[in-house]
DNA sequence: GTGCGCATCCATCAAATGGTGGACGCGAGG
DNA sequence: CCTCGCGTCCACCATTTGATGGATGCGCAC
């Protein structure tokens, strides 16, 4: 009984690499892979694998958040794991948000990637272990809520446009922006846009 | 004769993707491997490889540049080929100009590496195809020289930093940060801090 | 229906920022 | 030798930004 594993990674070298890691160790096969979220839906739909081992940043397409999300609705869910170059938190939670059974980082070792697997196939959560303090830290202080307008003006901030600006692209006046910004500032615990930018940059709010 | 190669990337899963990929396919030999720069270069000068595939981000330690010129130095001199996930204008250049040979996109198909090798070894540049646009252009306007000063300020602005910060971090007034400031605005030609960030993240300055 | 959160708007004031135009010493290269 | 780029510093002033403390309408949940 070996457990039955997805590839999916829009660069075909590293799916050849975590091919050559993992195929055939013992309880895993590796039974199908694919480059994009779309394209892994429909794989796992059909070969039914136990674990989903899937990138979280996909090129064109879904990315491996949307596509966690889409996977663990199939029936049966296969267990997703998260494989991913970046530790950038507010992915991280979306991620489990999504139904993620675990999240890697891609330069540890092949046993601890074969390690994660297995624990996901038995159910259980596995999070890189330099993650972990992270991890609690950001849910000790949860990610404030920002609101969807909030989240439009500071992308825009983000580009380094001026109040002025902020409030010709919105078509909203310039107080307006400003109350805005000082919704944000309050939410970010910063006092200066540029302050507000490099925090929504760290938690992966933009 | 077979055209040898040395791996040089961070991440375990990657190195055995690319040997699973390139080794054995008729014209190459993959006849090492190394998970940083420092050992690269070690290994580079005992196993004189014709052709080092390296990573531009080698997590700790020194970066696929300073690899990319410390390589070139050896006697004889392997060509370089950067390979890498990321398409930052800036590091396109710095490789290049430390003597890589080309550079890629790992999200290519493993053909393509495998005729960058090749020209590679017969002592012709490689260069991804989407990327060329992208470097004429860069190369049309060229990037603006800043000083390691000027990177300096530029890095603690991109963290928010107000002038007072800066002014203590680096030890100097206020008035000098200003001063540096403008300068930096000059060349990036742009009139505010955040502008400033924007366009220096945007050209991989930063 | 009465809150509550959100988006919108307003005015005023203090602080930070950016623009201009300088000045000096120092080291590398012509 | 002497210029030039760099890092350092200064002063003055206009603009932008942020802080404060409001107000209105709207939709949704209790």
């Amino acid at each position: 009984m070996t457990i039955e594993v997805l590839l999916v990674d829009d660069h075909p070298v590293v799916r050849s690499g975590l091919r050559a890691v993992l195929d055939g160790r013992g309880t895993l096969t590796i039974i199908g892979e694919a480059g994009t979220g779309e394209e892994a839906i429909v794989l796992a739909e059909h070969l039914r694998p136990d674990v989903v081992l899937c990138d979280l940043r996909l090129g064109r397409g879904i990315d491996g958040i949307a596509t966690t999300a889409a996977l663990r609705a199939l029936e049966p869910a296969p267990a997703v794991l998260i494989l991913t170059t970046f530790d950038r938190d507010a992915e991280i939670l979306g991620a489990i948000e999504a139904g993620a059974a675990g999240y890697l980082l891609k330069d540890v070792a092949p046993e601890v990637i074969i390690e994660a697997i297995e624990s996901a196939a038995a159910g259980k959560m596995f999070l890189a272990p330099d993650l972990n303090a992270r991890m609690i830290q950001t849910m000790r202080k949860p990610l404030p809520r920002l609101t969807d307008r909030e989240i439009e003006v500071l992308n825009l901030l983000a580009t380094g446009a001026t109040n002025k600006e902020i409030a010709r692209t919105l078509f909203v006046t310039e107080a307006t922006v400003k109350s805005h910004l000082v919704h944000i500032f309050t939410k970010l615990d910063v006092d200066s846009r540029s302050r507000a930018v490099h925090v929504a940059r760290e938690t992966g709010l933009i």
